[in-house]
DNA sequence: GCATGATCATGC
DNA sequence: GCATGATCATGC
């Protein structure tokens, strides 16, 4: 008979007998032999199997595959959720975590405090594994488990921000934009893509247009700071924008409010205004200026930014307005980047680039140079996430350098001139700062940029 | 003026 | 020591 539960603390007590151990530390030699089987079977990767296993194994109850609450308690969710280990030796979440998928046709009848996603998840039991890449499911070590309410436990500036992303959410949808929808476009909560089981497309309401399967999910930077301050108790190093989360605001209106002020006002007036003094010759002069405004210091880490996995981006316009530097990435692996597809339709896999440009969200603080003088401007700021609808675009420019590097023709990487929205360039400290390509040789190192004008179009929008 | 190649400066 | 964000330099 399998076990039933009534309340929390009763889950949570039973949970802890898997702490500091793995599946097979608690599980009989026959048990462990029948998991061997199954994993020759399904592969090491089958996704979901640790949790059946859990459900099964640590809390002795029936699984099924249906969608049902895991417990007879009202909005308790069990999620078990990989870490990675850094260098350091701190933890992080490997990635987002990912809730139950959403129903376009009946979300845009819900409201947050009824929502379907409240009622099924605001008790989290989180179950935190690390993953390590050589070992199966029945030796990964649970390392952290914590129950977390998602009304109580969390700060009230956080929960108005999700209860925000998750209306901007509904919002899209209701406007017959599920197709449109990114997960970048969000702070805390994202809509991110999830493979179906059936239909790889799916009917949204007031439109005839098919919208990709996707999902609710914290994302993984704010699932790494959940496990830092509130399972690992952890201060932060980062500056908070809403001192000790006094401010009951979205990031964004916080942001907009602190910038405002200085909107139009010359780097020299923001500085006697701050009443700092920053060296211009400085390259990051104006970054340092952007993060004053922030936070008050100087400090390149913003709780509200870092939370949000939102990149802030300082960029100067020409007297003339134009945009004269292209938008650079991370260096890529050239081996590493042949063997990656640019996005799979069913959301298993996809490539570093396609999930930069999904996940990521963007604050551009943007400044002006002024005619005739070496003082500059600051014209506006604004949040930008990189729209769906030209995806396509980059994904031709990310296909056509897989062909060359493939083919070893790195002189044909694609060219600002032929794509209006990315292309390939140089990003090393210098000719000499190589990588190992996969024909053996060393080349120097490149990433993906996002065209100058493209984002200059993109700022005046 | 723009595309492309190359490098700087900082902070982790 | 290196990754990264940002910018510089060159040539057409």
């Amino acid at each position: 008979m399998p076990r039933v539960y009534h309340t929390k603390e009763e889950v949570l007590s039973q949970a802890q007998i898997i702490l500091r151990k793995s599946l097979r530390d608690i599980i009989l030699p026959a048990q462990i032999i029948e998991i061997e089987k199954k994993i020759g079977v399904y592969g090491l990767q089958r996704k979901g199997y640790l949790g059946n296993l859990v459900e099964k194994y640590v809390f002795d109850l029936e699984v099924n595959s249906k969608s049902e609450a895991d417990f007879n308690i009202p909005g308790l969710e069990l999620k078990t959720t990989p870490l990675k280990k850094h260098a350091q030796g701190q933890y992080t979440s490997k990635e987002r975590l990912v809730f139950s998928m959403i129903d376009y046709k009946k979300i845009i009848h819900e409201h947050w405090e009824t929502s379907s996603f409240l009622n099924k998840n605001r008790l989290l039991l989180l179950m935190f594994y690390l993953y390590e890449l050589e070992k199966t499911v029945l030796d990964y070590e649970f390392k952290f488990i914590s129950l977390l309410d998602l009304l109580q436990d969390i700060s009230e500036q956080d929960i108005l921000q999700i209860r925000k992303d998750w209306e901007h959410i509904v919002a899209k949808i209701k406007r017959g934009e599920a197709h449109l929808l990114s997960e970048g476009e969000t702070f805390y909560l994202g809509a991110c893509t999830k493979a179906a089981n059936s239909e790889v497309m799916r009917d949204q309401p007031g439109t005839q247009v098919k919208a990709k399967p996707r999902a609710f999910s914290l994302k993984q930077q704010y699932l790494n700071y959940l496990i830092q301050k509130k399972i690992l108790n952890k201060e932060l190093d980062a500056d908070s924008i809403a001192k000790r989360g006094k401010e009951k605001k979205t990031i964004d209106v916080l942001i907009q409010e602190r910038f405002a002020p200085f909107v139009g006002r010359t780097d020299q007036q923001i500085m006697s205004s701050l009443k700092i003094s920053l060296s211009k010759r400085s390259k990051n002069f104006k970054r340092l200026l952007a993060n004053s405004i922030l936070t008050g210091t100087n400090s390149n880490k913003v709780e509200e930014l870092e939370k949000a996995d939102v990149t802030l981006k300082v960029v100067t316009l020409e007297h003339t307005g134009t945009l004269k530097e292209s938008l650079s990435f991370p260096a890529f692996d050239y081996k590493s980047l042949v063997s990656q597809v640019w996005y799979d339709e069913i959301g298993e896999r996809m490539s570093d680039l396609y999930a930069q440009l999904d996940t990521k969200r963007f604050l551009f603080v943007i400044f002006q140079k002024i005619k005739g003088s070496d003082e500059i401007v600051l014209r506006k700021i604004k949040f930008w996430s990189f729209p769906v609808s030209d995806l396509t675009e980059v994904e031709k420019v990310f296909n056509k350098t897989i062909d060359c590097i493939k083919s070893g023709k790195y002189e044909d990487l694609p060219k600002m001139s032929e794509n209006s929205v990315a292309h390939v360039r140089p990003h090393g400290r210098d000719i000499s700062d190589t990588i190992t390509t996969p024909q053996g040789t060393q080349e120097i190192k490149r990433c993906f940029w996002l065209n100058a004008k493209y984002i200059q179009k993109a700022l005046e929008q």
